[in-house]
DNA sequence: ATGAGCAATGTAACCGCTTACATTTTGTTG
DNA sequence: CAACAAAATGTAAGCGGTTACATTGCTCAT
């Protein structure tokens, strides 16, 4: 049954063997967790050497119930948004001493029955969850259990009291929309939305649907649509738009991906951008000022937040309290497809400047 | 020194217990390794809902020498082409009862001193080693141990017999700057180099000095820089050459993301690409066709070999042979970064049709 | 010389699970 | 109903580490 038909593993206590000492020696040279006189140091390492042996890190869990590393779980998609995410975390955590294990799941992973979760308290000190990727029976688990856990791009569920890190977005997606209205005189603005239950997109809704309010725009259920943060949806929903012959002069594509795929579909199809129709997006990822014509978005600080986050859970997994709710503000930056001629001032929300 | 203060780990033993049976038959019933009656089951399954129970995955491991994940270790750098290599991985993956762990080094990781491997044979059954991310000394350990490896993008070193899969790197970097000297006219072509000891971009560089040599251009060293496949270096890298006067029509930007890249800085400079100078990239990354103006390319089918690559560790697993070396084909795309007029017939090299 | 006190090392229990082997229970058959 | 085979279950030995506790060997003050 054992994986390596060929030459047995190297164990502690071949080591020990050969260098003439304990289990429990070699062990602490190798841990350097108690005084061992040079001597045995230099002899334990020449048999280490030797013997070329490496630690097993499964006993060592099980021995210790420490790992070394933090997991993150999410969902399985190529948004460059959670690249980001995953560098800064990914940085932070080898800052610190840890490193960083990454599970990316295809569906919702939980605990008990369905996907399974390759990271659990076995081999990760702490978890961060980002948005939706696990059930919330996991989530009260974990926290039943004490495991340092951090909730990213998510609230808590009701009655669960677990540390988030989150975007704002409602007032980011109210002020994009708003100055789509008073600065470009767009009117027929569609929406659309991310994944299902996606707390970012239900919040840009909200700030898409306030613009509207707040301009004496009727709110149009057609203009309603999905682009799930992903091109080749966004893809679809536009030709779908364009197939039935609705009309709109603008699109909030609900993320920088989805206001991509947008664009070059429109232009696709003959239209204009921004002059048919201007496009906008959220997140402000690193290729949004490059394509044709350069994004008009809101700024996301995608870094910042995965920094936090690791932060955050760091702290957790030293016994240290962690901020139950931080909030990241985000920042419009308007560049040329939503129709907006420099020429003119644009339109600040006031609130925004808190 | 238990990680847990709170409520101890509920335990095989407890279940058996609780459900007045032996913890050898609890095993049985959640592993379905054996006959148990139905009575039995029944008594195991609700102990083990009432207590709660969760598997502790590293004492499975310990005793089992089988985890039901592989890993990926590849280097912390966000480019784009890595995302989707990830992505078709680990839809390969899951889709046959594996789940993918990832990890990203800052630097290269060596399973002994320097930066610990914390993906290995313990959490691991198989191991996907992407580039040069861990050492010689490494590859050769988990070679000794016949542990399932597999080399992404990089060839085993001299005398290790690893299965591997490529990308052909020269016959397409050849195609593309023929492309560009034949059929637009270049020929002061500079080249930005990837990541130092990158297999890719040595090979790109062997096809351009190859089309080079065809067309009787001399090879200028000037002429040669460095992008690292990253669109930071590559700003820096044509920012230097525009300041020291570097005269040049065209850049070959080793891919696609130094290219984009490569392609802002020219035009911030207030170059216009192609009319000033050309920009060719290699990769074909899905944001290619969306920037201004489309990039003139190499298509690299990096789904294909990242499943390619996975569905070859899972034989490994398995005990079945693998395929010693897999080399991928590309195909030249040819948009309108490279100046090419689309009137014009383009030149295809010959030998790319084998 | 001698015992206290401390540094170095060894012994063995334990972490939670799987499984070979032993034992008991159940069922079958003449 | 005895005898036996087959099915179900139990016992306990690992898997490879860590570490509390016990032991040994020094140093050093008296």
């Amino acid at each position: 049954m054992s994986k390596d038909d060929g030459r047995q593993r190297v164990t502690i206590e071949d080591v020990a063997k050969r260098a003439g000492v304990s289990t429990a020696t070699v062990s602490r040279v190798l841990n350097k967790t108690a005084n061992v006189s040079p001597k045995t140091v230099a002899l334990v390492e020449t048999a280490v050497d030797e013997l070329g042996y490496v630690l097993h890190t499964a006993a060592r869990i099980l021995s210790n119930n420490k790992t070394g590393n933090i997991g993150i779980i999410l969902p399985a998609t190529s948004n460059p948004f959670l690249t980001s995410l995953l560098e800064s975390i990914n940085q932070y955590a080898i800052a610190n001493g840890y490193n960083l294990l990454i599970y990316a799941t295809t569906a919702q992973a939980s605990i008990r029955g369905g996907v399974p979760i390759p990271l659990n308290e076995d081999n990760t000190d702490g978890l961060l969850i980002f948005s939706n990727s696990v059930d919330e029976q996991t989530l009260f688990y974990l926290h039943r259990r004490q495991f340092p856990t951090v909730l990213l791009y998510r609230t808590p569920p009701q009655g669960l009291d677990v540390p988030c890190v989150l975007l704002e977005n409602k007032n980011g997606a109210r002020t994009l929309i708003q100055h789509l209205i008073k600065n470009c005189g767009h009117r027929r603005i569609a929406f659309m939305a991310g994944p299902p239950e996606n707390q970012d997109s239900y919040w840009r809704e909200q700030g898409y649907r306030e613009a509207l309010a707040a301009n004496n725009i009727p709110f149009d259920p057609n203009l309603m649509g999905t682009g799930a943060f992903h091109d080749w949806k966004a893809k679809e929903q536009i030709e779908q738009w364009l197939d039935q012959g609705l009309i709109f002069d603008a699109v909030f594509a609900g993320d920088d991906t989805a206001a991509m795929a947008a664009i070059v579909t429109l232009q696709r199809a003959g239209k204009r951008v921004p002059e048919d129709v201007a496009v906008v997006g959220f997140n402000n990822d690193t290729m949004s000022e490059y394509i044709n014509p350069p994004l008009t978005t809101v700024h996301a600080p995608t870094g910042a937040i995965g920094r936090m986050a690791a932060k955050q859970l760091l702290q957790l997994i030293r016994g240290e309290p962690a901020e139950k709710k931080t909030l990241f503000d985000t920042e419009i930056v308007v560049r040329h497809s939503c129709g907006y001629k420099l020429a003119v001032k644009p339109y600040v929300d006031a609130e925004e400047h808190l």
